[in-house]
DNA sequence: CTAGGGTTAG
């Protein structure tokens, strides 16, 4: 620290000192001088100009501390109040915000419009929108119309509570609108997944900018919309530039999709841009890869940084963790704390899932038990959850159960479905059963994924019969759009494959290579397994169906195109079924080829025969 | 030496 010299000290230096936005140590010395001098009486604006500086350095209590002392007499200018109040709604205090707003109203000061929009913008970040609702009734009273920012916040705070009418409603009543009120009202219908009605706004705007370009984006992203995701983000060029957060966007949806051409692309666009090489942007590019199955090129992208942050860090363990290299990423955990870098509480269920994958029981439980203790980290229902999976997969059935019966929650359909797991793992039928009798009772939506498990797990021990019931009532309730669908990214196109499809413009060559492979296969004992395909087919239909399941659509389309010289990546969203299992072993010997499947978020490779997935079938 | 300082969207 530089000590100030202090030798010619007058009011008018010290003001001329303060603006230049001086760092906190220095602001703390000037601040003693001006005690010391009893400067304050006479000049009351250093005052002024000293909370502006703490406000600056983030002292957000220093601050605090002046303002609090000037506010019994002279009253504070509205300037102050709303200083504060930008402050607190800036770092994310936004209830402080509003209670700095409450006591403004209380002490008969005139809240201004910007006093409106700091406040405002501080209700957008509450839990409930009522506060929102009561200040934009202020508001109104308060002038004849609405100021444009003003009206813009409001727009912006009822998008954030998704409330599409409210926000409209604001929208129509201004007499002039700026590139902030389209695109918060984008933002509004995009938060209400409602993408059809945000890109009918996005297209009425009279000027967009880049951030109009990621609020669909980023819409897209959100509602699983992958593939418009990324439409949208080539059609902002040539006439926009991507920014950090578009590209983090754009990153996500190739990680979903596993599009790793598209991926690698915008790595070299990030790479010729020293301005975008963020932190973010290096979380975004480690985590495309690892999803798009080439962890070794996330360790480069992770090797490069010069000091990871806590999110490089993540990003670069749940990756190792999804390939089922939970040593190492127990290895990169450890090398973090050793950096003095503190876990969330994402980075440690990525290091437990890890454990889980790898069968690491006594270091996930180590973690598990001390990350309270020793991080600070409250374990969740998402903890407990993957706890119980990796007790389950190792085989510790009835200490799984304990857990999930006595953690502080109420167990939910994920922890139930990762007994049940364990349980189809270790043939464990009558455990099986009393699951499903907890998760009947869960009555919760959607049964379709349990039904999966479940059927399988009757299908593990052999139970026929029963295999066929669970697939009767599966093929009511299920979705026929969500079932059965594959895709795999070939010169950066992502070609989607789905059960008996008919759609893909090659499907007839596609089935005469398919027809091929079948053939191969064949020779070396693949024969197909009809129980595990759409049960909502007749009998008869159902030959012609274990020929056209996605996941063989999408290997033949692979193989007819020659992905990647040697290894061919599907990315999937449903359970590889055992069929798929079988058919990919036979084919990756056959052809000599390596077949990357990913599934949900776990990764399997098949090489010569054998998959690397130990824990799957 | 006083005035001015401060706004909204991902």
């Amino acid at each position: 620290m530089q000590p100030l010299a202090f030798s010619q000290i007058s009011g008018r230096f010290i003001s001329q000192l303060l603006s230049r936005r001086p760092r906190i140590s220095q602001i703390k010395q000037i601040h003693a001088q001006i005690i010391v001098r009893s400067l304050v009486s006479a000049r009351l604006s250093l005052i002024d100009s000293l909370i502006h500086c703490y406000l600056h350095s983030k002292s957000l209590n220093s601050a605090r501390i002046l303002f609090d002392n000037y506010r019994s007499s002279p009253p504070p200018p509205i300037l102050l109040w709303n200083l504060m109040m930008r402050a607190y709604s800036k770092l994310q205090h936004s209830s402080e915000a509003i209670n700095l707003f409450r006591l403004m109203i209380d002490t008969q000061a005139k809240p201004d419009d910007y006093t409106f929009t700091f406040v405002i913008t501080s209700c957008a970040h509450q839990d409930s929108v009522v506060c929102g609702r009561i200040i934009h009734g202020m508001a109104l009273k308060n002038g004849t119309f609405l100021n444009l920012y003003v009206a813009n916040s409001l727009i912006g705070m009822y998008a954030a509570f998704a409330r599409v009418d409210d926000a409209r409603e604001v929208f129509e009543e201004l007499s002039e609108t700026d590139v902030f009120s389209w695109t918060s009202l984008v933002s509004a219908y995009a938060k209400n997944r409602d993408m059809r009605k945000a890109g009918e706004v996005f297209c009425k705007m009279p000027v967009r900018n880049d951030v109009s370009w990621a609020v669909m984006i980023s819409g897209f992203v959100s509602s699983g919309r992958y593939t418009e995701a990324l439409r949208y983000f080539h059609d902002m060029f040539p006439e926009f530039e991507p920014n950090e957060a578009v590209l983090v966007c754009a990153l996500s949806a190739c990680a979903n999709l596993g599009s790793l051409d598209q991926g690698k692309w915008i790595h070299g666009y990030v790479d010729s841009n020293p301005s975008l090489q963020s932190s973010n942007a290096m979380t975004a590019l480690i985590d495309m890869y690892a999803k798009c199955g080439r962890i070794d090129c996330a360790y480069r992208v992770f090797d490069k940084i010069m000091r990871p942050d806590i999110h490089n860090y993540t990003s670069m363990i749940s990756g190792l963790s999804i390939h089922g290299l939970g040593e190492e990423a127990i290895h990169v955990f450890q090398r973090m704390l050793a950096e003095k870098l503190s876990p969330n509480d994402i980075t440690i269920l990525g290091v437990l899932n890890g454990c889980s994958h790898s069968g690491l029981v006594q270091q996930g439980s180590s973690i598990f038990y001390s990350m309270e203790s020793s991080w600070g980290v409250v374990p969740k229902i998402e903890h407990y959850g993957c706890y119980v999976d990796l007790l389950g997969r190792a085989g510790y059935l009835a200490k799984a159960f304990g857990i999930a019966k006595s953690m502080p929650f109420n167990p939910d359909v994920v922890v139930w479905r990762a007994l049940l797991s364990a349980c189809r793992i270790h043939s464990n039928l009558s455990f099986g059963e009393r699951i499903i009798s907890y998760l009947e009772q869960l009555d919760s939506g959607s049964f379709s994924g349990t039904n999966v498990l479940l059927s399988n797990l009757y299908a593990s021990l052999g139970k026929w019969e029963k295999v066929t019931q669970v697939r009767k009532v599966m093929g009511k309730q299920m979705n026929p759009a969500g079932i059965g669908c594959s895709w795999i990214e070939v010169g950066g196109v992502v070609h989607e494959f789905r059960v008996a499809d008919v759609l893909h413009p090659q499907i007839v060559e596609i089935r005469e290579k398919l027809g091929e492979i079948l053939n191969r296969v064949g020779v070396v004992g693949y024969a197909a397994d009809a129980t595990h395909v759409s049960f909502d087919l007749n009998e008869e239909d159902r030959e012609q169906a274990v020929a056209w399941h996605s996941e063989k659509l999408a290997v033949a389309f692979g193989l007819m195109s020659s992905v990647s010289g040697a290894s061919i990546r599907i990315m999937k969203n449903l359970r590889t079924c055992e069929d798929c299992h079988a058919v990919l072993k036979a084919i990756s010997k056959v052809y000599d080829r390596e077949i990357i499947v990913r599934d949900r978020a776990r990764f399997h490779t098949f090489k010569q025969g054998k998959c690397s997935c130990k824990d799957y079938w």
